[in-house]
DNA sequence: ACACCTAAGTAAACTGTTTCAACAGGTTGC
DNA sequence: GCAACCTGTTGAAACAGTTTACTTAGGTGT
């Protein structure tokens, strides 16, 4: 690459005593060797350290104490003595020493890490959506002892099994899978539950997976139910993603709801939006090219709802006199926007929240599947109104 | 918490047969137990494995090498002839052996892994500016072998010495430190290069500290040249947060350009928009309320900028024959609003990515200083044009 | 007075890899 | 004919912890 660095692992060779330990403790009497010797004599907390950094070796010889015991002080085990943990704490403290977290794990069971599970998206991470659902994982996971590690799902990802691989060698306790759909193949790996993984924001009927959901279902509901209270009847929809099972729940509430009112939906009335700003205009544009009389659009995330009433200010239309809008998701930039956005609101950081929490569990032996839904519910604001044409 | 799981490491008790190995190679002369003893026998890849984990020491024993030798064979070490690196290496595909990373990191230098250190901002993961940043860092990384784990600074965090305590626990290699500002004293616990941290976006006068950053002076200047050329006199700056040296750096160029025009800046154009769209629409309103003849706003970033235009919208002021509005960072979404955003192109993407390249090659012994500063430029777009009462 | 029990602590095995020093066995130099 | 070198391989130490099985000392029970 554009550095000349080594990079290998086989760098720079490091001193390695040759059985210095048996000896020097051989020389004097095990013990022997005065306190002030290290770090010890510095009264001050050794931010920096004086160089060396100690191991539980160091502690345990400078305490009079086998490592075992250190190790049994520091996992607060009941058999040691209320004078001996003190004595040993005390020099912890001292001397600053840390446990080293590889070698805990290689000898335990748990890394304490999980992975989040990113889609291959160039702007993945850019992403207001994501970003919440990270948010609540990564203070979730912080309080529960966990670090957090990102991947991307990228085709050469997936193809050298490097899903399965971050649990083989070691990297991760668990998986939490953001924005994964009915392509993503490699989910099948974790049906087994050999491996733990929670399906974030999504679930699957045809791989037996964990996962903690938004009600989509009952989100749009309420937005139908509001809308057809207002009058509207001839509501399109901006969807996305067909093999999202969630988005295929906006749908078919989409058609069930309208069919509960005795409206057949006419097919130009739902576009697909890419869930994109972007898409969300293009497909309000065909909606509304198609049926010029649709008074309503209904968009299955902000980001589409957006750029629908882009579209709909560049071609002067008066929202929500002439026609409202309705997104999903309740960003924050929702919120902040002219007319402000009614939308479904998706407790999005609670679900990485729990999703984090279930899945720590699971990783530590919970047998039960996880299966969490979590209620939404419909944010009022100002792109809506009641249908053209009604009086209120 | 809320789970009654138990969550300590010193959980469910694992058998370890007692010097089994050392005693069943006494019984038959070592190498003697017939190859067929384990997941050898299984032509097809061991996809899911055989349930137990192989490590090295079961690949050398059905190889009849020593572990030695497998590992100088995964490490690429001249040293093994070819044949035996062949057979072994057919062994290590066979049987699907992957070397544990902890038991690599634990013994070699490196963990592999890097730290982003993220501002203890609620929204700072649903931040397209910093997502842009960790988009860059996350694929660097990734192509250089290396995980990344996220990490924020929290006031807790940096209190318990935990930006230390991820180096000698040995959590991770480096730290790439975003929104950084002044007010981050812990920080200077990384003056002294004990440990590889690069700030990302920022730099620091007061801390000798490695970093890659945005030339911020430079696209300011592009930004003064051209409103200057465009008629603009009376220039309001939204500016935010002076305890980033870099957002000093827009606002003496923003002087400094006015003087050079032989502008004299009312106390009133310059205003805090704290970053935020909110704060950006309350920022232009003062600016405006203290001198409505000011023809243009330059804000310290796109956000602030599309809170200005959403301020001037509101108020049905013409943009940009009325005033003209320039952002900074030309984040995705600028592109796409009413009238698209003029702004600088921030190449955060990169910025991410060099700073991520560079991290690593300090981790692995790079001596000099890191200081790398990468050009902008000016988006133009339809947000500016010529102030009033200029003539084109 | 002896077996039995408990509490507190320890030695050693164990986690899975890297790397060094040593060592056979074969060339080559002189 | 033997010292000197080279090649390929190995045993064991090292990394830094956890956990098990054992030991020792002291206290009870009968």
């Amino acid at each position: 690459m554009t550095s000349d660095i080594e990079l290998t692992r086989s760098a720079g060779r490091r001193p390695r005593r040759a059985a210095a330990r048996s000896h020097s403790a051989a020389a004097s009497g095990p013990g022997t060797i005065p306190l002030a010797d290290s770090a010890v004599a510095t009264a001050a907390p050794p931010v920096g350290g004086d160089g060396k950094k100690v191991s539980m070796r160091e502690v345990a010889r400078l305490a009079k104490v086998s490592v075992a015991t250190v190790s049994m002080v520091l996992n607060d085990n009941p058999r040691i003595s209320r004078a001996t943990h003190m004595k040993v704490q005390r020099l912890i403290d001292r001397l600053g020493y840390r446990p080293n977290r590889l070698a805990q794990s290689l000898s335990g069971r748990y890394t304490q890490v999980l992975a989040v599970m990113l889609p291959a998206l160039r702007h993945a991470f850019a992403d207001a959506y994501f970003g919440e659902l990270i948010s609540g994982i990564c203070d979730r996971a912080g309080k529960m002892g966990y670090k957090v590690m990102l991947e991307q799902a990228k085709p050469d990802f997936v193809k050298d099994r490097q899903h399965i691989e971050i649990f083989e060698r070691r990297y991760v306790d668990g998986i939490l899978a953001l924005g994964c759909n009915d392509r993503h193949a490699w989910l099948k790996d974790f049906a087994d539950a050999k491996y733990p993984l929670i399906v974030v924001d999504n679930y699957f009927n045809q791989w037996n997976l964990d996962h903690v959901v938004c009600d989509y279902r009952s989100g749009a509901e309420q937005v139908m139910n509001y809308l057809l209270q207002l009058g509207h009847r001839r509501i399109g929809l901006i969807n996305a993603a067909q093999e999202i099972r969630t988005s295929r729940d906006v749908l078919e509430t989409y058609r069930a709801k309208l069919a509960g009112a005795g409206v057949t939906p006419a097919a130009g009335w739902v576009e697909d939006g890419k869930f994109t700003e972007e898409g969300g205009a293009r497909a309000a544009e065909m909606i509304l090219e198609r049926d010029p009389s649709v008074t309503a659009l209904f968009a299955g995330n902000d980001k589409m709802a957006l750029g629908a009433l882009h579209y709909l200010d560049r071609r002067n239309m008066d929202v929500p006199r002439q026609i409202s809008v309705v997104g999903f998701d309740d960003l924050r930039h929702a919120a902040f926007v002219t007319p402000a956005l009614t939308t479904v609101h998706l407790p999005l950081y609670e679900v990485g929240a729990l999703a984090c929490e279930r899945l720590i569990e699971r990783a530590h032996g919970r047998a039960e599947k996880v299966a969490e839904k979590l209620p939404t519910h419909l944010m009022v604001r100002e792109s809506t109104a009641m249908a053209a044409g009604v009086s209120g």
